[in-house]
DNA sequence: AATGAATGAGTTTTCATTCAT
DNA sequence: CATGAATGAAAACTCATTCAT
């Protein structure tokens, strides 16, 4: 009479962000399959009625973690249309930094992965096709700065690459060291920087 | 006094080296001491002669790997003092691009720890100090060019900051897609858009 | 009087039957009680509803198996009473090999049983009867034939063991090599030599 | 200066009888890698120094009882060739009634890999070549007993499987009920029978 | 009656570390 | 100094059994 209602998805999401909390504070080798458990409020059994192993989980966190990355990028820029591409730069700046506030907890997942992306191809590849798309969509940003006159003709990919490189090793220096400097701040000078080195003049 | 000459210097070497390549191609926590044994040519037992335990080989690397990078910087910001800073900070880019070939294998290092740092508070403040030491050095240099009326009066530190992130952004992406790019090119290109929004006009 | 007929007895037989063919397929260990629910249809607690427990329907099906046999080598030996003992027997071995087609499937439960028998008391102590009787049985066919002067004079018991021997052991070898030979014709050969060993000349 | 003496195979047989030992008491998926490190005198991680997995552990049993076991019947029927063959076969039997006493532990052992051939193809397969190398073996035995006029012209290799399949079905009945008869007279008479079938009169 | 989600004790296997030789 | 056999404390994963619905 009651039909109970299907818990499964709403079980996989409670063992994937209990997973990404327990592996952004442990590591994925110093998590056990019982910490993940606790976190989510589940005998170590249920784990296993929805995942089949603990890397089907980690798995599944880095293609939810970095697709979700992707989307967040991808959907900023399909906004804002009318601003000036320096403009949209920085407002993504402003974007990220308010990020870092509450990713604080996750952005060790990023370092996670790129840990295991040096010893396993599948973990790579993927990471690799991430940061294809998105360097493919900071450069069409570029050229689109480029052709507005805004920026002097430069390789818009290298920029797309510089742009990339900055605000993960931001990330990181961050990660090391949270009070070094006001990130906020010092993002939005770095981007000033980079910007102010290919502006058309 | 002893005939036999001490060993145990060499003996320690050996073991970090192997200790290092392993680590470098597996990881930390896939490492097994046997691996580690195997490549150094010893037996297991003797790894225990030398370090108390697979955690002290761990940090002694940490010690070891990034003070060594620390020492290569001061002496190459020592060195060529005659030239513009713009010339020496190519003159290290171009020494860095290099260093890539055969750092291939060590810069999973380098991801290791950071991915450690993010858990690990002792390796977090050991990171942590040579950022800063790293900041350190590359802000006086900064300074330095604006002094000489290289750069345009900018703060030098943040300066410092972008450059680091730059080159840790880069050998990031440079782990996850080694063939996406012509490396070196780029890492020039970065630094000329870099320093070209911090020089002069 | 009550409304709904009483499935009890039919759902009992059901999930004896699926156990029956997943324990003959997998063996007793090697089958989850997941295997037996998918086998019967039915969900995984529904078998709980009828058995106490995985134990309860091994000892549910020994019985039943073996109770089975033994019913039918009974009334195989009440029937044909017109006959000579000889022909009775190799009538009960045509019987035993056309089985066998069929039997396929269930002959591995045997000695699933057997192999169970040397370390439980419970499962020993039901086989020995079963044995028992199978024996008594055959001896008083024996001894029926050596009163109407088909054998000589020879421990009908005996005989009775070493047919019963024959059987288990042919199936053994038909178990493990099914076209080592043709085996219809096996039986009735051994049979032959057994009988003119004891056969009054 | 004193080389340590290899136990590598002192440990392997060690570890092997002991294994024998549980697994016939307890059966192969009843017993735990504890049970045989116990009875070995040794740690659970010692075990897996030697052998990669219970699996190897039961395998290598398989290999070495059966092979031991053709063995013994080859070595037997190479002696004695003065005999009849009808003597032969007797001392045989008096060789396995015999080792019935030592074997009581053994014995059970064989039932399980029988009951593990009915579901695994290599176990089978293994007993397969077995049961054929023992059955061509007795089939020549028979042969010489026929060419020397012991035994009337009949298929020998009938008669061998008859034998194998009448000791194989006694070492079941016995297992099962090791006071049923005296099993020493039953093996004697069960031949007796079965030779009185085909002697030449 | 029937379901199937959830549990957690139990099992195999691994591996850092020790220590007798 | 050096070895490598031995240890045993984990850790991933399984599955009989329970119970809320």
């Amino acid at each position: 009479m009651s039909p109970r209602p299907d818990v499964s998805e709403e079980r996989r999401n409670q063992i994937l962000e209990a997973a990404m909390a327990v592996f952004a504070r442990q590591g994925f080798d110093q998590t056990r399959m019982d910490d993940i458990a606790q976190e989510a409020g589940l005998s170590k059994g249920a784990l296993y009625l929805y995942y089949k192993s603990k890397d089907t989980i980690i798995s599944t966190i880095l293609q939810f973690f970095f697709t979700q990355a992707m989307n967040k990028l991808s959907s900023f820029l399909e906004s804002e249309e009318q601003l000036s591409v320096r403009q949209r730069l920085f407002s993504l700046n402003r974007y990220y930094m308010q990020e870092m506030k509450w990713m604080t907890s996750l952005v060790p997942l990023s370092f996670e992965f790129y840990a295991v992306a040096a010893r396993q191809k599948t973990v790579r590849h993927f990471l690799k096709q991430y940061f294809k798309d998105y360097r493919v969509a900071l450069t069409q940003l570029i050229q689109h700065g480029i052709e507005q006159g805004e920026f002097r003709p430069i390789e818009p990919e290298q920029v797309a690459i510089s742009i990339t490189a900055l605000y993960e090793g931001l990330a990181l220096l961050w990660l090391v060291d949270p009070d070094a400097t006001t990130w906020e701040q010092t993002g939005a000078t770095s981007l000033t920087i980079l910007l102010d080195g290919i502006t058309a003049r």
